[in-house]
DNA sequence: GTCTATACGTCGATAGAC
DNA sequence: GTCTATCGACGTATAGAC
C-alpha cells in the first residue's frame, strides 16, 4: 500500500536526466524558431515543431503546457537575441563614438537584421495572430525602446543631441522603424534604399548635427 | 405548408422599409462605437451592442452576419473619421501655410484626438485582440500614412523640406506617433508634455527648418 | 447550413532509466 | 523490479469550403 509512496520518494531525477531534459527543451525551442522563420505563425503547429525537433507531439507537452506557452517562449527567445544585437551595436562600449555613429549603427543593425530574415521579422512585428502574441509584441517594443533610451539620454547629457525627452524619442524611433519595415517585410521585397532612408530619418529625428 | 414560400415571394422590400433598415444599421454601428469607446474590445459583446442600440440581439444579426463583421464595420467607421480629421488639419486647403504649420497641425490633431478619447485610441492602435483586428489595423495605419505622404511630397517639391522618400517618412511618422501614444493611452494618463514632444520630434524628423 | 479537414491536447502502451 | 519518459494514435473542437 505504501509502496508507491516510498518508491516515489526513492526515485530522484538524476543530473544526467535533468541535463537531457533541459537539452530537449532547448532543442524544441530551436526547432520552433526554425519553423517560425520558415513558415510564420501560420505554420507553427505543435506537429510541425515536434517533427522539426524529431520528437513525438506528446513530448512537447512535457516541457510546455500548451501551444500558448511554447509560442511565448519562442517569441521571448528570439526577441532577447534581437535586442541584444541592437544594444551591442548602439552600445557606449566603443567609447569615442559620436552620436551619429551610434545611431547609425543601431538603426542599421535593427533594420539590417530584419531584412536578412524577413519572415521572422514580419512575424515579430506585425503578422496578425492573436491577443497573446499582441501582448508579447508590446513588451518586445518596449524592450527595444529601452535600449535606445539610455543612448539618447547620454547623447543629450553630453550635448551631442538637442534637448528632448529620451523616453519619447526612443519610443517614437522604435515605432518608426517597425512601421517602415512592415511593408517591405510583408511583400518580401528587400528594397535597397529603405535602410539609408531610415537612418537619415532617425538622424534628423534625434537632431544629430548634419555631417 | 406553402404559406411561408408564397408570402416570401410576394413580399417586396419597399423603399421605406429599406430606409428604416439602413437607419437601424447606422444606429447599431453607432451603438457599437459607444460601447467600444467605453469598454474596449473586451466589452464589445453582441449583447452589449444590442442593449446600447435598444434592439434585440437577434436584430443585430439581421445586419451583421457575426461579431467579426460588426467589429470590422465599426473599426472602419471610426478610422475613416479619424483619417479625415487629420487629413483636414494637415490639408493644403489653407494655402499659404508653411510646412511647419501643417505638420504641427496634423500631429496635434492626431495625438490630441487620441488623448481626448484614450480608450478608443488604445483600441484602435494597440489593444490585443485577434488576427482580424490586427489585419484591419495594418490598413488603418496605411490610410494614415497616405494622408501624410502627399503633404510631405509637396513639401519636398517646393523645397520646404529636404530631399527624402515621402512614403518612408510618412510611414515612419505614423509608426512613431502611434507607438508613443500607446504608453499614455494604456495607462490612461494624459501626460501633458507628450504632444509638444511629439510635434518637435516630427518637425526634426521631416527636416522642417528651425523656427 | 453542412461537411470536411486540420490541429490541439490526451491517453494507454512500451521501452528504458534508476 | 518499479517508475517514468517517450511515442504515436485518437477524440474533439473549430475553421473553412462547397
Amino acid at each position: 500500500m505504501n509502496t508507491w509512496f516510498t518508491s516515489c520518494v526513492a526515485y530522484r531525477r538524476t543530473p544526467a536526466v535533468q541535463a537531457r531534459l533541459d537539452a530537449q527543451a532547448g532543442s524544441i525551442v530551436r526547432a520552433a524558431m526554425t519553423v517560425l522563420s520558415r513558415d510564420g505563425f501560420a505554420g507553427l503547429s505543435m506537429a510541425a515543431v515536434a517533427a522539426e525537433a524529431a520528437v513525438a507531439t506528446g513530448t512537447v507537452y512535457k516541457t510546455f503546457s500548451g501551444k500558448a506557452e511554447l509560442v511565448t517562449a519562442v517569441f521571448r527567445e528570439v526577441v532577447t537575441g534581437e535586442v541584444a544585437a541592437v544594444a551591442a551595436a548602439g552600445s557606449t562600449a566603443g567609447a569615442g563614438k559620436t552620436a551619429r555613429e551610434r545611431v547609425t549603427a543601431a538603426v542599421e543593425t535593427f533594420a539590417g537584421r530584419a531584412l536578412k530574415n524577413p519572415k521572422l521579422a514580419y512575424v515579430l512585428l506585425a503578422e496578425p495572430v492573436d491577443a497573446a502574441v499582441d501582448a508579447e509584441r508590446l513588451r518586445f517594443r518596449r524592450a527595444f525602446a529601452e535600449t535606445f533610451e539610455s543612448a539618447i539620454a547620454e547623447g543629450v547629457a553630453i550635448g551631442q543631441l538637442p534637448p528632448q525627452d529620451p523616453r519619447t524619442s526612443a519610443t517614437a524611433l522604435v515605432g518608426a522603424i517597425g512601421e517602415v519595415l512592415v511593408g517591405p517585410l510583408a511583400e518580401q521585397l528587400e528594397s535597397e534604399s529603405v535602410v539609408p532612408e531610415l537612418v537619415a530619418f532617425a538622424l534628423r529625428a534625434l537632431g544629430v548635427p548634419q555631417e
